[in-house]
DNA sequence: GTGGTCTAGACCACC
DNA sequence: GTGGTCTAGACCACT
């Protein structure tokens, strides 16, 4: 599962893990029924407290879209109308703010095409 | 000039506008001694209260990235080492949260790269 | 034989049965050598499952409070120092508890002792 | 500001709190509009840490019960029909409550009403 | 100074 | 082992 945590944006990181796995849910990326890290095990991996992710699935699941079952772990729950997202929007989203910046640096679009799939190799 | 600004984010706007304005100043998209367009027109432009962008004018003359010479106008003044920045990591680092949401959202490279393509021709 | 369950406390309800007979026997009010209810007579009467009284008697049993005579039933032991407690100490809590609610409702001593009695008035 | 904290109580502290503040709001012991001790300040008065304190007051916003103002601090809310509940209800089952101790424990009425009393004068 | 965030570590119940 | 709770202390922005 890829989270990626930034600590120099000024969002929250519990707010950042929540978004993304909201968006890996509301996506499919993460299905119905799934079994998610547990909080000690994704804290570790993250770098982070363990509190710090305990808030993310503590938001995440009063927002219905995970569900905790006791000792048994987290789960994920069926999306529902409030948790899905456009995601072609979200996609385009993400490449303006990408194109924003390559523009600002002066970089022409063959070079951040190819920025981008060193990227994914990476991943 | 292209200045991208996102009210939804927890950055203040006028942080937004000094960072891509510092950007392109330390990549060279933005010329030493090149005049920069008034605080009044880029407001207008970007829809924001004049002040907004006075403030950012104010952060970035007090960095030294431009200098303010009375009626005259706003102009850039020459990179120093510390408004520079490396380009590349910029754009890997932007890239790299491209790819980061794309695979979230079970994007795969095609796609992605097409996203970034019609993104770049809106600009 | 009063026992008052709360379904709504987060204590179990064969703690709430367990306490609170321990209560009255440590008290004297439950005397040695007395009988007690049959588990199924007392579920009947508090309106619970068998299983949820016989393990209120079980917990009661290794604590030494009660001793099950086979199909004779149940029945008081001797108070022990480890299952006495101080009846002054239980009562001034349980009033405090009460005085703590009263204040923060803003009632005023009178209105709160009027409310003892007229529960009491009910048991 | 009474606020009574019970560890040895299986609800969480932080959520002894809410209910209490809740409570005073409900009963207009505390009145809309009035400002609460600091988050630092009630955790020094009650004896706990900082985090806990902030988390009752985090619910208690959630709830609607109050509103806090940045560093200004945080102020009741007018009460709403959902925060709102039955005073006389709560003091009677406050009072039953200890009159159920008070005869287990084989206390008279006389000696539980002097109880009252005495706990009265200790606030 | 405030509330908000984060950490590191402890203890608890057992969903 | 899990999630939940609590503590003590740190840093941050300024709602």
């Amino acid at each position: 599962m890829i989270i990626a945590v930034d600590a120099s944006i000024p969002l929250p990181v519990y707010e950042q893990v929540r978004e993304q796995i909201a968006r890996m849910v509301a996506a499919g990326t993460l299905q119905t029924g799934q079994r998610l890290p547990t909080i000690r095990q994704l804290a570790v991996d993250l770098g982070l407290a363990k509190g710090t992710v305990a808030k993310a699935y503590e938001l995440l699941e009063s927002d219905q879209v995970i569900e905790t079952r006791g000792r048994m772990g987290s789960f994920i729950l069926a999306p529902t109308d409030s948790t899905s997202n456009d995601q072609a929007a979200e996609l385009a989203q993400a490449a303006e703010s990408l194109v924003v910046t390559a523009r600002q640096l002066g970089t022409d679009l063959e070079a951040t095409l190819e920025a981008v799939e060193q990227a994914w190799a990476r991943f």
